[in-house]
RNA sequence: GGAGAAAUGGCAGAGUGGUCGAAUGCGGCGGUCUUGAAAACCGUUGAGGUGAAAGCCUCCGGGGGUUCGAAUCCCUCUUUCUCCGCCA
């Protein structure tokens, strides 16, 4: 969440940006306002009451020891009507609090200025594209008849034994998922990230650190039972290894990467974008995550950027790079790059990364901070992307590598997989 | 799941219901000494709110209570450890 002190500040310019995201922050930003004039008004009174009774605590007490009884039951009166006071203060204090709280949650993180404005997707910018885009021969397939037609990935079976979006991938198909893992992993590790195996689901906490509730309660699982959410990404526990949390400066940047499965309800999905491997609602997914100093924060995006854009290479997938317009920025982003690759059969793209700096909005949540030689603690920068998400990686592999042998299998996933042609 | 013990500052570890934001040690930082370093010695060293500042207020796992006053007493939750049971 944005910091109310920033908001008092640049009340202007929160409000501009926040238009580029098309959300009209003005009546909410003067609520935040309003409701922290009155936290400090409040908290004002509370500490004057507060220090009222200390003191008289501290009379009563040299008074008992000078065995002054009647003064100090005279002092006792008015003790107990700083109670009173006290108590009513402090739960008006709370629940302004609380409502502080609630309105801070409800404004999206500020766009950086780079951010174009737009309504959709379909308003995004296209700021690279390239690799080849393969010419498929007349026969082609879409991933959804390959799968089948070689028996790597069963969806029927996942329907009966789960539900839709839940499928079983057999043999080679298998043997291809992990091999993606490893060698996303891998590259992940050679580039200086830190590996990671996290717990699949997070407590409340932990969803509000990283921004996922309250704005996206819906597209998680809910265990309410034990009240835990499947993550619906490994950014999640990652970065919430920081919740809480005092970094010294020169501990930037860390570099984390995680394998996990990832759990998305997608609800009021459909169509043709649901279609095999498009979106699913369990999938595979490696996630580097940084944590940074707010001076470099952009360079990291740009070299994490350059991180996933060499992963396409290796893998010859052709690609394109698009800045998110404000309408498709998530709420918690300041500035976000998808990446899509090709998929030939299909004849369209599919979004397989997602590379974003938070700046320091879900660090606030987080209260996660840092601290250099000098001064306060402040606020640190988190970034993540995919580095990448295996489905529709998998389905523009077997689409655009099909030929009359069968799949042809990259260089690179050869000794991961252990065979070079499905 | 059952029984018991515990939770204090970066770490270790004291703490009598009043003067405890908290002894002491280690670590960190600054200094003296030294060509430099080590050792020794001296000083300093948590976070947050409010305020121009001085100051005031909050925080000893979380929440609630008793009391004029709680790190200290009571209740409750969470976590950790030990023992028993069950189990991949």
């Amino acid at each position: 969440m944005l910091q109310v002190n920033y908001i008092r500040e640049n009340r202007e310019t929160v409000l501009e940006r926040l238009k580029i995201k098309n959300f009209d922050a003005k009546e909410i930003l003067d609520r935040v306002i309003e409701l922290d004039d009155n936290r400090k008004a409040l908290q004002k009174k509370l500490d004057d009451y507060k220090a009222e009774s200390n003191s008289l605590a501290k009379q009563i007490g040299m008074l008992f020891k000078q065995g002054k009884v009647d003064e100090a039951n005279q002092i006792k009166a008015r003790t107990s009507e700083l109670k009173t006071l006290d108590k009513e203060t402090k739960e008006q204090l709370e629940q302004v609090k609380e409502n502080l709280e609630t309105a801070l949650f409800e404004i999206p993180n500020v766009p950086h200025e780079s951010v174009p404005a737009g309504k959709s997707d379909e308003d995004n910018v296209v700021v690279s594209e390239e690799g080849e885009i393969p010419q498929l021969s007349d026969d082609a397939v879409p991933h959804w008849d390959l799968t089948n037609k070689y028996e790597i990935i069963d969806f029927d079976l996942g329907s009966k034994v789960t539900g839709a979006g839940f499928p079983f991938y057999r043999g080679k198909g298998a043997r291809m998922q992990r091999a993606l893992i490893n060698f996303f992993l891998d590259e992940a590790i050679d580039a200086g990230y830190l590996e990671y195996q996290t717990p699949l689901m997070v407590n409340e906490a932990s969803g509000y650190g990283t921004g996922q509730l309250p704005d996206k309660e819906g597209q998680m699982y809910h265990v309410t039972e034990d009240n835990l959410y499947l993550i619906p990404t490994a950014e999640i526990p990652v970065t919430n290894i920081y919740r809480d949390v005092i970094l010294k400066e020169e501990d930037f940047p860390i570099k984390n990467v995680a394998y996990s499965a990832c759990f998305r309800r997608e609800a009021g999905s459909y169509g043709k974008d649901v279609r095999g491997l498009n979106r699913l609602h369990q999938f595979d997914k490696v996630e580097i995550v940084q944590i940074q100093h707010p001076d470099r924060s952009y360079e990291t995006l740009e070299e994490m950027k350059a991180h996933v854009a060499s992963l396409l290479r290796k893998l010859n997938l052709p690609f394109r790079v698009l800045r998110l317009c404000g309408g498709d920025l998530s709420f918690t982003s300041a500035l976000t790059f998808d990446f899509e690759v090709y998929s030939a059969a299909q004849k369209r793209w599919l979004e397989v990364s997602s590379v974003s700096n938070f700046e320091n909005y879900q660090a606030n949540r987080m209260k996660l901070r840092f601290k250099g030689k000098e001064g306060k603690p402040q606020l640190a920068h988190t970034l993540n992307g995919s580095a990448l998400a295996l489905p529709r990686i998998l389905a523009a592999l077997l689409e655009n590598n099909q030929c009359a042998e069968g799949i042809k299998v990259p260089e690179v996933l050869q000794k991961y997989t252990g065979f070079d042609m499905i």
